[in-house]
DNA sequence: TCGAGTCAAGAGCAGTGCTCTCTTTTCTTT
DNA sequence: AAAGAAAAGAGAGCACTGCTCTTGACTCGA
């Protein structure tokens, strides 16, 4: 359970990060080039210029080595998210939200199969595992900072009255969120969320065909437009 | 070109299409118990009790099989929105919306890898043929036939003066559409679409896991909370 | 130095998509 | 009704996959 700390000692030790390095990186380059399902050890370990059951000395098997992309593309995304973000002012929530936003389209655009691989059907027999969990709430934490800085500064949405059981439906978020935020922004933050994502997704997925021009300006200035909108819906910018 | 005219004359024929569908029956209880990426011709012929070879002599190959499926699964999910939007007053805006979104997400809960297999990452070396874009496009057709309505009837939101790249962004859209609904709206109509899909992908896909609580009734309201605040956005609902 | 631990390599199993050939069945034409 | 053409089934085979097991070589620490 501990993390790869300091500087291996023998060369055995060595060798070892560096081979299960190198077979990472490999993977992910298949990953980026075939996409997930045609992500095959064999392929890797070709490469790699080794024997396909060598490679099994460093990578339990091919669901492991599935985690390892997943968690890695959902730490890229997440920074790029939240480098983003950082880019602006902390008060200047419009900013903050349409950076990130535009981040995590310019994320998906430069990576399709990784953006897949996460936010595409779940790979069948493959049960996401724990550790997969914090680095996948990174993108929905900046998302969700900038409605609490707002709620704090005092200028977020005034809070509406929820009906009990929708209110209670989003308990787990809320208890995540520390109270501060009120639970009509939560779900509104929910719902960017899920445009946001499902606006990529509709894009790169290939669903926006002869329904929004091809030209990447095009889809930039829709993308930017439909955000704008999202933005004004949680109260980060005037109508 | 012709579509199955009458009944098949011969008993080749009458076989021909029977064993089809079988192989097609098949392929779809498969699909929907281990997801596309499991679909396997060799598996189907084991079913049926036909040796592998022979399954050729029906289907192209297994991108063709997929290709059916994708059809199949794009025109029950468009029927099924069809049918609940059709279940409310022609002028009853609102409840066409949340009955047509509720009769997407009732589909997609029942039938998770076929949800996957259109709105989730495309199969990778796999290019949609051109016979998916009509089946495709029933559901939205139904979210844009509301938006349509409201506006020959005068209800709907005041057109607003857009960008002109965005209003150039939707360019087929807005061909499509036919010229009546206001390119605002469109773009509003859009961004539903994306929320709709998104919220589901996000229920289906497990990333509301420690969000949203678990229950099927408490993920019910979330989920008609989420579609009404959209409607409100269309200007389908009072605020 | 020597035993323990580690690793690459190879063979092998069961599965896949797909193609080819050969035989059998069915339909059509004479 | 017989003969020829077309369609379908069966089986072998190719190249590939994930994964396991065994064997022999290497490295490390006592």
């Amino acid at each position: 359970m501990s993390v790869a700390h300091a500087a291996p000692r023998t060369a055995r030790e060595r060798a070892r990060v560096e081979i299960t390095g190198e077979i990472l990186s490999t993977a992910r380059q298949h990953l980026a080039r075939d996409g997930a399902a045609a992500l095959s050890l064999r392929a890797i370990a070709r490469d790699l210029g080794m024997v396909s059951s060598a490679v099994y000395r460093y990578v339990p098997n091919r669901d492991a080595l599935l985690t390892m992309l997943i968690i890695d593309a959902y730490e890229t995304i997440g920074s790029t998210a939240e480098r983003a973000a950082a880019n602006c002012d902390r008060s200047d929530y419009l900013g903050r939200f349409l950076s990130c936003c535009g981040g995590v389209r310019d994320w998906a655009l430069a990576n399709p199969h990784e953006y897949a691989l996460i936010y595409g059907s779940p790979v069948p027999g493959y049960a996401a595992p724990a550790e997969t969990i914090a680095p996948a709430a990174r993108v929905p934490i900046v998302l969700l900072s900038i409605l609490a800085d707002q709620t704090t500064d005092g200028s977020a949405l005034p809070g509406v009255l929820l009906d009990p059981d929708v209110e209670q439906s989003i308990a787990p978020l809320r208890e995540f969120a520390g109270g501060q935020v009120s639970g009509d922004l939560l779900l509104r933050g929910l719902a960017s969320w899920a445009t946001l994502l499902g606006t990529v997704s509709l894009e790169l997925f290939g669903h926006l065909h002869n329904v929004v021009v091809e030209e990447p300006a095009e889809r930039a200035a829709f993308f930017d437009h439909q955000m704008r909108r999202v933005a004004i819906g949680l109260g980060l910018a005037g109508n």
